[in-house]
DNA sequence: GTCTATAGTTTGATAGAC
DNA sequence: GTCTATCAAACTATAGAC
């Protein structure tokens, strides 16, 4: 609270005065930010492009939000990781709940013999998982420079993505 | 610490004798955990199948572990949050190298003409977050219960990847 | 609405007896 | 090696002046 108050140059008792305590300061602190971040997906759904070319878009998204954020991106993590089941109905429901259905959508679209429900967490998944381990990743022999560029990571998200859609399963 | 006290039937006092500070305390609990994980994927690089089904046993013991030790995991994952660059490095080098490398070589065998470090995150990044977000993954449409068996889970994530790699880009 | 001052807890860590 | 007792600092939250 400390902290907080000499980020936003107020008193504590200040912030007190318009939260009544921390926890409802924290919690409408996280739904601000998630709220904020919607209208960032909304034009690859209104673009008129083919399914394949609107998952490379969702995911190029995705990854860049996550990079440009990642303050965002840890408030995120720390809620799911924390995994109180009333927090994550609010958050699922009230939040995420259209970006995932239409992300289905497109899943059922790309791989129609597959559970479009696993798909989609497969895209979302895969795509974090880069950004949220590049810390440690840096770390292992075999990587190199160009494994930190949004463009580079979007890019083998989805063409691994789409590869494993195009393959006919004997 | 007092509830760590409690936890192990001691006086706070008694484990400041064994470790000298929280933070190192917290530092070897880390690095104890980690490395009792090791010896379960042993036997997956040792087997004498084929590349493909040494995909498979590599990701159905990853989820294993991560859902029958969800404490390891969220520790793990705060960790990696966290992203402390000595740490990471740390981690990297003296916990998970050796598994990353062995993971590296079989993405290479699978798919040569594909990025190892790249393909090894992605498998990694893929199997964890199907556990990560099962909490949240609940709440959307769709969701149904054999999504949190490890079977299936673990399916889904080698086939998707298996599909990717026998894919001829054209 | 904002401040200073402070109450009431909890925390990490230590002293000293046994 | 373990305990009881306790310290000093940091924490959330409030009181009351302006």
């Amino acid at each position: 609270m400390r902290q907080l108050a000499l980020a936003v140059d107020l008193s504590v008792a200040a912030i007190y005065h318009h939260f009544p305590d921390k926890k409802t300061l924290y919690l409408e602190s996280v739904r601000f930010a998630f709220s904020s971040k919607e209208e960032v997906f909304a034009q690859v759904w209104e673009s008129n492009c083919s399914a394949e070319e609107k998952l490379g878009g969702f995911v190029r998204s995705l990854v860049d939000v996550i990079i440009q954020d990642r303050d965002f991106h840890s408030l995120m993590q720390r809620e799911i990781l924390e995994a109180d089941p009333e927090r994550m109905q609010l958050l699922a429901q009230g939040v995420f709940k259209s970006q995932f259905c239409l992300l289905m959508q497109l899943a059922a679209e790309l791989a129609p013999e597959q559970d479009a429900h696993m798909v989609a967490a497969s895209v979302i998944g895969l795509a974090k998982s880069y950004v949220e381990y590049q810390p440690l990743l840096k770390n292992f022999p075999g990587w190199k420079p160009e494994h930190e560029i949004p463009e580079v990571i979007a890019a083998h998200v989805t063409k691994l993505l789409i590869n494993s859609f195009k393959a006919k399963t004997a």
